[in-house]
RNA sequence: GCCCUGGUAGCUCAGUGGAUAGAGCACCCGCCUCCUAAGCGGGGGGUCGUAGGUUCAACUCCUACCCAGGGCACCA
C-alpha cells in the first residue's frame, strides 16, 4: 500500500515539477510515511516542503498543485494539506480490510520477508567464559541475541548462531587449579588453603566431589608446599601462577587432563542446558582449543611476523595496531612464550572471515568496547574489511534487591544464576524483561520487583490479550457455533468502529515493524509494538461485543481477532516468548 | 586524561529531521446481572542535561561543556 501511494505521489510530483518549468539538481526522493494521528491521514509526505526552496514557493502553494496532478486510484479516500505544508493521504476503510485474509492465509508465515536477499550473517553471541554458570549478566546477550537470529531469519537472512568457548589459556589453569585445590581437601579430609582468586562458587567442589567418587589417589603435593606458596607471596596472581605449575607438575599431562576435561564439560554441559531451556539455541559451539589444535593461532601470527606487523619489545611480541587505528599496540605472545587472548581473537576472526559469511554479527558486553578498534585493526592487517564485522554492545544488566546492588562475580562465587532467575520469574518474563529497552540503555533488574509485581510485567499484558481471544472462540463452540472464514471475510466492511479500525491498522503494520526491528537490529521495537497491539485489542474487547446474533458481523468480528491472534503468535514467537490459551 | 553508553513526566523507559513530545508504574475519578477486571475509559503532571551551530523544520544531526555508569593489562 505504502509503495502504491508513493508511486502515484512520484509520478504526479514529477509532472508538477514539468508543469512549473524549473530544472532542479536533484530529483528529490518522493517518500511517504506513517502519521502519529489519525487526523493527519495514515499516510503523509513532507515532499512540498522540500521543494519549497527549490521551486521559490510558498510550501502549500506546492503541495496544492502536487494534489491537482495526482491521478486517482482505488483505496485513496482523499488527501489534504496540513500544518506547514504537508500532504495526508487518507485510506478508505476497505484498504485495511483487505489485511486480513492475508494474515488469515499467511497465518505463521505473515510478517515474513524475503528483504535480507539470504544474505548469510554469522551472529556470535553469549560466549561467556566457561569457568561457571551463565548468571544475570550474561542473560541480557542471550535474551537479545537470540531474538535478533529469529528476526533476521524472519526476514530472510540465513543466520549461522554461535558461540565462542574459551576453553584454552590461563583461565583454565585457574579453573583447574579450583578443582583440585577442593579435589585435595577430600583426600585430606580437612580443607586446605584456597586463594583469593581462584573460582569460589560450590559448583566447583561439586566438580571436585564428582572425580574424587570415581578417582580417590590422584597424585598429591608435598606437605607444607602448598601453604608456602600462599605465604611467601603478596601478589594474587604470582600465587596463582604457582599453584598452576605445582598442579601441572604433580598431576603430570594425564591427570591434570583428566580434571580439566572434567571440570569443563561439567561447566559446558550446564551452559547448554541452562541457555536451551531459556530458549537459546546455538548452531556451532566454537572452541577456542580447536584453534590451537589446527594451529591456526601460530599461522596467524606469521603471517603478521612476515608482513612486519609484530615486533619485540621487553620480551613480549607485540602487534603494531596503532598501524590500523587503535591507540596502543597490544601484546600477542607474553614473555613466557604463551599467545594472549588478543591473539585467538584475531585467529578466530581471520576464520570468520575465511568461512564466507557476507556479515559479521558479535554480540559483546560493553565492557568489551575497547578490543574493537583492536581487533577490527588486525582484521585490516589481515586485508580483510572491518566495515563487514559489526559489534553490538550490550549494557550490563545491573541487578538490585531492593536499593542493594548486588555484584556479579565469577570468581568469587558471588552472583545469581540465570536459573535462579528464569525458576523466580519465569522463562517469558525473563525473556522479554531484558528485550524490552534498547540494547545499549542500562538495565536496571530489580529482583525484589520482577518477583513480588510481575503480574504487571508487560508479558502478561500481551499473553492475556492473545488467552482471552482463545477464550473467545472456545465460548463459541460452546455455543454451537462454528467459525465461516468465508461469511466473515465477505462481511468485514461491517466493522466501522473505532476500536476496530484502529486494531485493524495495528495488525496491518506488523511486517513493517518486524522489518525495521531487523534493520535496525533493535528487538525492542517489537516488544513495544506487541504491547501497543495488546492495548488495541483490549479496548476493543471491552467496546464490542463478538459473540453476536448477527452472523454476518459476529463472522467478520472472529476474522478481525482471529487475525490479531495470529500477530500476537507471530510476534511472542520470534521473542520466544509463549502465547498461552488461558491464563 | 582518552574511549563507549546514557541524561525525556515523581519512578522505569519509548520516540525512522517533521505537525499539539508519548507509554507503563505511581496518584486521582469512573466502568463487571454482559465473551477472563492480569482488563477498559478519563484526569493531573515536561525549560526533552546546559549553551551554541546546521536546517524551511532539531528530543532527533554537529561542536563544546556539565552529570551518571562502564572501559582503558604480557586477564579472559
Amino acid at each position: 500500500m505504502k509503495e502504491i501511494i508513493e508511486n502515484h505521489l512520484a509520478s504526479a510530483v514529477e509532472t508538477y515539477i514539468k508543469q512549473q518549468n524549473v530544472s532542479i539538481n536533484a530529483a528529490p526522493s518522493v517518500e511517504i510515511d506513517h502519521t502519529n494521528d489519525p487526523q493527519h491521514g495514515d499516510f503523509a509526505s513532507n515532499i512540498a516542503m522540500i521543494l519549497a526552496k527549490p521551486i521559490g514557493l510558498p510550501p502549500r502553494e506546492i503541495a496544492n498543485g502536487i494534489i491537482q496532478c495526482l491521478s486517482e486510484f482505488p483505496l485513496l479516500d482523499k488527501c489534504e494539506i496540513a500544518g506547514p505544508g504537508f500532504i495526508n493521504f487518507f485510506l478508505t476503510k476497505d484498504a485495511y480490510y483487505q489485511i486480513i485474509p492475508e494474515i488469515l492465509e499467511q497465518a505463521k508465515d505473515y510478517g515474513k520477508s524475503e528483504s535480507g536477499n539470504s544474505k548469510k550473517i554469522l551472529l556470535e553471541y553469549v560466549s561467556s567464559n566457561p569457568t561457571g554458570p551463565i548468571h544475570i549478566g550474561h542473560g541480557r546477550g542471550a535474551a537479545y541475541g537470540s531474538v535478533l537470529a529469529n528476526l533476521l531469519s524472519t526476514t530472510g537472512h540465513k543466520v549461522t548462531r554461535e558461540y565462542y568457548v574459551n576453553d584454552y589459556g590461563r583461565q583454565m589453569d585457574i579453573l583447574t587449579i579450583s578443582v583440585w585445590l577442593r579435589y585435595l581437601n577430600l583426600q585430606n579430609g580437612h580443607d586446605i588453603p584456597f586463594p583469593q582468586n581462584a573460582y569460589h562458587g560450590q559448583y566447583i567442589s561439586d566438580i571436585a566431589s564428582a572425580i574424587y567418587n570415581k578417582a580417590k589417589s590422584l597424585p598429591q603435593p608435598e606437605p607444607g608446599e602448598l601453604q608456602s606458596i600462599i605465604n611467601g607471596h603478596t601478589e594474587e596472581d604470582k600465587k596463582l601462577d604457582e599453584i598452576i605449575e605445582l598442579a601441572k607438575n604433580t598431576l603430570k599431562q594425564q591427570y591434570h587432563e583428566v580434571v580439566f576435561t572434567h571440570a569443563l564439560d561439567d561447566i559446558l554441559a550446564g551452559i547448554k542446558q541452562d541457555l536451551n531451556e531459556f530458549g537459546v539455541g546455538f548452531d556451532r559451539w566454537y572452541s577456542e582449543r580447536s584453534l590451537v589444535d589446527k594451529n591456526l593461532i601460530s599461522e596467524c601470527m606469521d603471517k603478521l611476523e612476515s608482513t612486519g606487523d609484530i615486533y619485540e619489545k621487553e620480551g613480549a611480541r607485540w602487534f603494531k595496531s596503532t598501524a590500523y587505528g587503535d591507540e596502543k599496540d597490544r601484546v600477542v605472545v607474553r614473555e613466557n612464550g604463551l599467545t594472549t587472548y588478543f591473539a585467538s581473537d584475531i585467529a578466530y576472526h581471520v576464520d570468520k572471515y575465511n568461512r564466507g559469511f557476507d556479515e559479521i554479527i558479535n554480540i559483546w558486553g560493553a565492557d568489551h568496547h575497547g578490543y574493537i578498534s583492536r581487533v577490527k585493526g588486525a582484521l585490516k592487517a589481515f586485508g580483510k574489511d572491518p566495515a563487514k564485522l559489526k559489534i553490538l554492545l550490550v549494557q550490563f544488566a545491573t541487578l538490585y534487591k531492593g536499593d542493594e546492588k548486588l555484584q556479579m562475580s565469577t570468581r568469587s562465587g558471588d552472583y545469581v544464576t540465570l536459573k535462579q532467575l528464569r525458576d523466580e520469574v519465569g522463562n517469558d518474563a525473563t525473556r522479554f524483561f531484558y528485550v524490552m529497552r534498547k540494547a545499549e540503555q542500562h538495565l536496571d533488574f530489580d529482583l525484589e520487583l520482577a518477583k513480588s509485581e510481575s503480574n504487571a510485567n508487560p508479558v502478561y499484558y500481551i499473553q492475556y490479550a492473545h488467552a482471552r481471544i482463545c477464550s473467545v472462540f472456545k465460548q463459541m463452540t460452546e455455543r454451537n457455533l462454528n467459525f465461516d472464514i468465508e461469511t466473515g471475510i465477505k462481511s468485514l466492511s461491517l466493522l466501522e468502529t473505532e476500536s476496530e479500525l484502529k486494531l485493524v491498522k495495528a495488525i496491518a503494520r506488523y511486517p513493517e515493524v518486524i522489518n525495521i526491528a531487523a534493520r535496525n537490529l533493535e528487538p525492542h521495537q517489537l516488544s513495544f509494538y506487541l504491547r501497543e497491539l495488546a492495548n488495541d485489542f483490549h479496548a476493543y474487547y471491552n467496546s464490542c461485543q463478538f459473540l453476536v446474533e448477527n452472523d454476518a458481523l459476529r463472522q467478520a468480528r472472529f476474522c478481525l481477532i482471529s487475525a490479531t491472534r495470529q500477530v500476537i503468535q507471530n510476534g511472542l514467537g520470534i521473542l520466544g516468548v509463549s502465547a498461552p490459551e488461558e491464563m
